[in-house]
DNA sequence: CTACTAAATGAAACCGCTTGCAGAGCCTAT
DNA sequence: ATAGGCTCTGCAAGCGGTTTCATTTAGTAG
């Protein structure tokens, strides 16, 4: 029941207790352990037999001080609790701990203060890069980034300025071929559940596209038929609902994402409008569940695995001083499936 | 274009820069920016204008190395894309991040190797303390624990032997639960859908209950009645169409996991079986999507932000010296809702 | 066997911050 | 004035590694 261990820590194993017990030097042990090839075979065999003898465990903070590298990244994602950034946020996790990296992760209820202060916390551990989302933040974290001069890569979004790293997808462009097959389906009225546009460059470029892609056939979408939600599927049924009393006699939904979309379908089933006989409705991300639903989701599938995948390659690419083209893009296309039907008359 | 950074980092002013520009030596620097009350109130107010002049930022591992602190505390998950996990860190993190703490993840694919490997480098990483999720783990990975002597939580599964810190539920209970409610609407013909119990005791502990309920009452589940499953939902279709062809017959399904159960009912739908009238379908996890469904999915509520929550305040409490019960249960109520119903005739 | 070069090791100087201890001011009491 | 206490500061010794540079040892050729 007594709890000893605020004591106990002091005896961990350190270097010095490996090199004495191998009856060598701080110098050689240290390089032993780390595979250099000054150290002669059979003397590094001998440290490592020490060090597994002692359970020795290198202490990263000296390491890092030491070494002016932490061999962590650091990343600063919106909630997990959406599928594609907990997909996202594991592929860097895998990626990163197959080069012997290790995740630092801050999430943030898309809160830019909360963000700023988790991105100064992450860089204050000493990550050698970091992973943002999207391109919104705080002009305050920018600078802290410049300032430390860390390399760091933005996901999702794409930066056509060209100055940040960058690997994701068009959404603006994607979100035009939403609107196109709908509009190619005769679809006239439309109706757009948009996730909440303040401080998420994503869901404003999802949203602009299908603006431009409606107006350029000469649709408009008056702002009673555009609904900004969190993006969940409790708030894509109330919003469609909204919209249905507000302003009805629409025909196809865009939504957000593919939470959002679900909640439109589910809320369609429980009024008993048919999908897609009454009404198309097009998500966006595709989540797993999207293919699985019946029928299958009509939505642009975003590949987040991928994003966090080449992103933590991107990273360490660069951090092992190799060269990386700035920005990297990745194709979304449309996944057409069931939710999407021809305009009824 | 050109790439400067990794020498640009060194630039960074460190607190003997602050102690210069403030005119006061460093540990006085040290101890103002600590609002440590040893320093006059308008020298601290002075190192601190100072600090902010030059964008200091602490180095964090020159810190952790004095103090043998780094104020960071890891946890080892299985992937987040289960939602219960994602809600789970997420709360975690909020939650030592009150407390001037940082979330260290680390995800493995329930693979035991990998979660040794991934503690491994949590520690060495320095992390205060530590989150792991149920009881099965590589033997290893405790004595590393006990070696490190760094105070740890179990989080969802509950450790009757007394021996380790933990909270959460207990799933054997509340798939008691659930198999009585089966049993209560008439049904004698069950088949479960487990999770994969190598490595799992919660997997364990819910098909153990299942089992053990539906024995009390005289009715035994043959193996052919059995599947075990990926925690997914498309592993849940197959599992039931599997189920389906290979000992039909069954009027209820008892499920591992929500994703399952989801799986389950799509595939129910798929096929034109209707639920609940000829077939009764029961989760565990109770997922946002589950209220949400239609018919809403009956299931067992896992409150997943609140065992994060918990185990961070736990865990800090400990770290702040004080005393914490060791084992906190946390109640797992059952949710009926609408997929299931009597027990066909 | 000696001289010279290359390979392996060790001594010691950091890395940036915290903190125990000693010393410098400053104020009050004698 | 002087002594005795305070309060506030500064010096310097770590914390546990890595790495430069000098030194020793081994290897090779003359």
């Amino acid at each position: 029941m007594l709890e000893l261990w605020p004591m106990a820590r002091s005896s961990n194993p350190k270097l010095a207790d490996v090199a004495r017990a191998s009856g060598v030097s701080l110098a050689t042990a240290s390089r032993a352990l780390a595979e250099s090839d000054l150290v002669r075979a059979n003397t590094r065999e001998r440290v490592r037999d020490a060090a597994n003898m002692l359970g020795y465990v290198p202490h990263g903070a000296a390491r890092a001080l030491a070494t002016r590298r932490s061999r962590t990244i650091g990343a600063v994602f919106p909630p997990l609790d959406n599928p594609i950034f907990a997909k996202a946020t594991h592929a860097l996790s895998q990626e990163l701990s197959r080069a012997g990296y290790t995740l630092l992760l801050a999430t943030h209820d898309y809160d830019p203060g909360a963000e700023l202060a988790a991105t100064r916390a992450l860089i204050e551990r000493g990550v050698d890069g970091l992973v943002l989302v999207g391109m919104d933040h705080d002009p305050e974290l920018y600078r802290l980034l410049e300032r430390a001069s860390l390399p760091y890569e933005i996901t999702w979004s794409l930066d056509h300025g060209g100055y940040h790293h960058c690997v994701g997808v068009s959404h603006r462009l994607a979100s035009v071929h939403v609107a196109q097959h709908l509009l190619d389906l005769g679809h006239r009225e439309f109706a757009v559940i948009a996730g909440e546009t303040a401080h998420n460059d994503r869901a404003r470029d999802r949203l602009a596209g299908a603006r431009e892609a409606l107006a350029s056939r000469g649709i408009g979408l008056p702002s009673s038929r555009v609904r900004e939600a969190p993006f969940a599927v409790a708030a894509g049924m109330a919003a469609l609902a909204r919209l249905l009393e507000d302003a009805p006699g629409f025909t196809a939904v865009i939504c957000g994402n593919d939470p959002l979309a679900i909640g439109a379908l589910l809320e369609c089933r429980a009024r008993g409008i048919t999908v897609p006989d009454q009404m198309s409705i097009a998500g966006f991300d595709d989540v797993d569940l999207a293919a699985e639903l019946t029928p299958g989701l009509t939505t642009v599938r975003v590949p987040s695995t991928e994003i966090g995948t080449r992103a933590g390659r991107r990273l360490l690419a660069r951090l092992a001083g190799k060269r990386v083209r700035r920005m990297e893009e990745i194709m979304a296309p449309l996944i057409v499936r069931g939710t999407t039907g021809p305009a009824p008359d």
